[in-house]
Order: structure tokens, then C-alpha cells, then sequence
DNA sequence: TCTGGGGTCCTAGGACCC
DNA sequence: TCTGGGGTCCTAGGACCC
């Protein structure tokens, strides 16, 4: 049984949540204070949509996911500042927030780019002004603002911080679920797609069951929402109640699979497009894994057509290679990805994306111990280390393979991207006097 | 014209083995 | 006439997260 990951003999645990407030808006503003108070929406790749919005702009009905060619209009109309994603200054950012929270909690879960748990168990100190001071200094620090919840369980901690989020206890970064008179009339009015884990389909499913809100799903019984759901419902169950089910993760689980895809800037159809594309692909998926200590077993290269598009049949396939020795050699993978394409790629079809899946991963170790490793391997990992340290030292892409750039025509847009303040020798801010 | 990218976990069902 | 049962491994698909 699963569940014997509870354990409610164990003290009271005390979880932490920091989350930054509106996390890309945030980071654009700290270098153009000029947005500050203004509407703000960062764009996705490829700047599809909406995927990131300051209060302003939710507060004037832009709503998350929407697609940017549909409230390109509205958005010019309210003054709006549209933003193409900066993965190089919003990954940068993070690092620095982070930094600073392990300096407060000695044990920290990175748990994504903007959010992360902590552990507050045993502290004996007022949780809730230390946590303050915390939000303080990240923003004195950085710039960014960020909300704290705080709650014997994950789930709780997730929700406490929503509510902290919201304003509707105080107005007050900071809010623990401990010190609300009435825990349960707050769960009574949280609806169940506001809950960690449960999404539409799910929320949709439970009211068939008469669970209509947090308060009812904390009340069900456990066992009969396993039957119908999976351990995974049981959990929200027990961590609703107090239990603690969901362990802090302080050591990241190595990586199971390592995924580079796009969507093209224009629509593709020559074989050399996308070649260039899917090459660039299995190397950008060559240096992950060698970043990670990794080495694949296996490639699988796909393309697909726009389901959107009314005038051809949607089109998507998949080619999968096997290796005989596991690698994170940049060329073999790029011939993989190359011989993979032959075999899917369609004259006449407009190609809208594609993409490289290395699904199997081995530490890369173990790949070493192979006893066909002789000569062959040692000069690959020589080659590798040493692009790598010249990427590393010139910038990315400073040395690349001439495959990639046969064709240019698949990069994304990025019609409003802001420099790499903060990675960038040369997009260094300039200040005027 | 224009709709992101990168992950994880769980389950069911089939293949296979003894 | 009557055709086991339990275990493991793998995969595809569906759900979730940010």
C-alpha cells in the first residue's frame, strides 16, 4: 500500500511555499521600473500566448493561455506591455532568489522556477514574521516580490499561500494556515481546481460524486477515491486533513528523459528546414544531457503538423533509434535524429513542429563501464568536453555543428524579447545620466 | 497569417515466465 | 468435458504540474 508514506505518528511537520508574485512580469520590471503599476503579459515561445500577466493586466481581463494574434488589438487599446519570454534572465533570477531562501531554511525543494518549499518544522521563532522578513530581503535583493504560505502539509501550504496571494484574509504576503480561526469555512469556499493536483477533468469527475468544493473532498473517504481516481486523489484526501503524504524533495530525482522541441517561426516544409531544425534539437539535447552526468539509450524524433490548420489533414509520426552503447555524443544523436526524419518526413505537408525525445537516460558512469568503450569513446568525450568549454567560455552556440545552420527559417519569433541583463557581457544594462 | 515547452506519475493491459 | 495462477516487466495513454 502507498499510502505507508504517511506517517501521523510523526510530529507535526511545518511546510513553507515561497512563490514569486507573477514570476516572468516580475523580472522584466526590475530592469524597466517603468512598467511598474502598468499592464504587463510575457508570450510564450514562439510568442503564441499569454503566459504570464502582472495584476494590471488580469485585472483588465487577460486571461492565461489566450493567443497573442487574439488580444493583440485589446492589448495595444490599454496600453498593455508585451513581452516575448526570457528564459536567460527568468532562469538567472530564479537562481538568485533561491539562493537566497536556503540561506533562511536549511532544507529547500526547488520545485520550479518561480516556486519553492521549505521546511519550517521545529522553528521557534513567530512563523509568520520570519517569513516576512524573508519576503523582504528576497525583494531588497532582487527585485521580486514574492508571497509565502505556510501549513502542516504541501497541499495546505500551496493553498495558504494562494489566500496569501489573494488578500482575502490581509493584506499581507505571508499567510499560515494555523492561525485561521476556521480552517474548515475556508476549505468550504475553495474550489477544487484551486487545490494542488486537481485540474478541470478531475473537478468535473469529483462533482458527479457530490464533491463540489475542498471542504467535501476533505471529508470523502479516502479508500473509495482510489477506487474511482488513483493513489494520487487519496493523497489530496489525507494532506487536506493534515497529513503529511507528500515528502519535501531535497535532492532532485535524476532526470528520467530529456525533451527539445519548438514550434517554427514560420510554417516548414522543405526536408533541409527542417533538418537544420531536428539537428539543432539532438544537440541542444546532447549538451542537456551532458550537463546532467547522463547519456541516452534511445532517440525518437518527431514532427507534426498544425492541428489548427483547416486546409491539410493533421499529420504527426515519431521515429525511434535504439543505441547499441548509451551516448551523449552530439553527432551520433544528430545523425539518429537525421535518419529519423527521412523516415517521417512528407513532401508537401507545412510542418509546424518538431522535436527530440531522448526517453531512456543512464547516469554516465554506468555507460562508461562498457567494455566495447575503448579508443572511439575516449576522443567523443574529449570533443564533447571541449565544445562545451568553448560554449561555455565564448557563449552559446559560439561553435556548432554546419547541419544546424543550413537553414534558419524554423527559429522562433521573438518580436519583443528583452535583453539578458544578467547573462549577457554585452546586453549589460546602460544607464543615462 | 498567428494557438508553448518541458517535465512527472499512475494505471491498465499485454507479454512473458515459471 | 474440464485448459492455472501469480509475479514481473514494459508500454501507451491519460492525468497532473509549472
Amino acid at each position: 500500500m502507498s499510502s505507508a508514506r504517511y506517517r501521523p505518528d510523526t510530529p507535526d511537520k511545518v511546510f513553507a511555499i515561497a512563490d514569486c508574485n507573477n514570476f516572468y512580469a516580475s523580472c522584466e520590471r526590475v530592469f524597466r521600473p517603468e512598467l511598474n503599476d502598468k499592464p504587463v503579459v510575457v508570450l510564450s515561445n514562439n510568442d503564441g500566448c499569454v503566459i504570464a500577466r502582472s495584476n494590471e493586466a488580469k485585472a483588465i481581463g487577460i486571461k492565461m493561455g489566450a493567443p497573442y494574434f487574439q488580444i493583440e488589438r485589446f492589448a495595444k487599446q490599454h496600453g498593455v506591455a508585451v513581452l516575448s519570454s526570457n528564459y536567460a534572465l527568468y532562469g538567472d533570477m530564479s537562481r538568485r532568489v533561491m539562493q537566497i531562501l536556503a540561506g533562511f531554511a536549511p532544507r529547500i525543494e526547488v520545485y520550479s522556477i518561480d516556486e519553492c518549499f521549505f521546511d519550517l518544522t521545529g522553528l521557534k521563532t513567530d512563523l509568520t514574521d520570519y517569513c516576512l522578513k524573508i519576503c523582504a530581503v528576497v525583494k531588497q535583493w532582487t527585485g521580486i516580490p514574492i508571497s509565502i504560505g505556510i501549513a502542516p502539509t504541501k497541499t495546505l501550504a500551496k493553498l495558504a499561500n494562494r489566500l496569501a496571494k489573494s488578500g482575502r484574509f490581509r493584506q499581507c504576503p505571508v499567510l499560515d494556515w494555523h492561525t485561521l480561526d476556521d480552517t474548515d469555512a475556508v476549505l468550504a469556499e475553495t474550489a477544487l481546481n484551486d487545490l494542488w493536483g486537481i485540474a478541470a477533468s478531475w473537478q468535473s469527475q469529483l462533482a458527479l460524486l457530490q464533491i463540489a468544493d475542498a471542504l467535501a473532498l476533505k471529508q470523502a473517504d479516502p479508500k473509495r477515491l482510489r477506487q474511482h481516481f488513483s493513489v494520487v486523489m487519496e493523497r489530496i484526501v489525507h494532506e487536506l486533513r493534515g497529513l503529511s503524504c507528500i515528502d519535501l524533495e531535497e535532492i532532485p530525482s535524476p532526470r528520467k528523459q530529456i525533451l527539445t522541441s519548438r514550434s517554427f517561426g514560420e510554417k516548414l516544409t522543405g526536408y533541409d528546414d527542417l533538418c537544420a531544425a531536428v539537428t539543432y534539437f539532438a544537440t541542444r539535447s546532447a549538451e542537456k544531457c551532458r550537463q546532467h552526468r547522463l547519456a541516452a539509450q534511445a532517440l525518437t524524433v518527431f514532427v507534426e503538423t498544425s492541428p489548427f490548420d483547416t486546409r491539410q489533414p493533421f499529420y504527426a509520426n515519431s521515429a525511434t533509434f535504439e543505441f547499441q552503447l548509451p551516448t551523449h555524443d552530439s553527432a551520433q544523436l544528430q545523425r539518429a535524429a537525421q535518419r529519423g526524419l527521412a523516415r517521417i518526413y512528407h513532401p508537401g505537408l507545412s510542418y509546424r513542429r518538431a522535436g527530440v525525445l531522448l526517453p531512456e537516460l543512464l547516469p554516465d558512469h554506468v555507460a562508461q563501464l562498457s567494455l566495447l568503450s575503448g579508443e572511439r569513446s575516449n576522443r567523443s568525450a574529449d570533443l564533447m568536453q571541449t565544445l562545451d568549454a568553448i560554449n561555455q567560455r565564448y557563449g552559446k552556440s559560439s561553435i556548432r555543428y554546419a547541419r544546424e545552420i543550413l537553414s534558419q527559417r524554423w527559429r522562433m519569433r521573438q518580436q519583443f524579447k528583452s535583453p539578458s541583463y544578467t547573462t549577457n557581457i554585452r546586453e549589460l544594462l546602460t544607464i543615462r545620466i
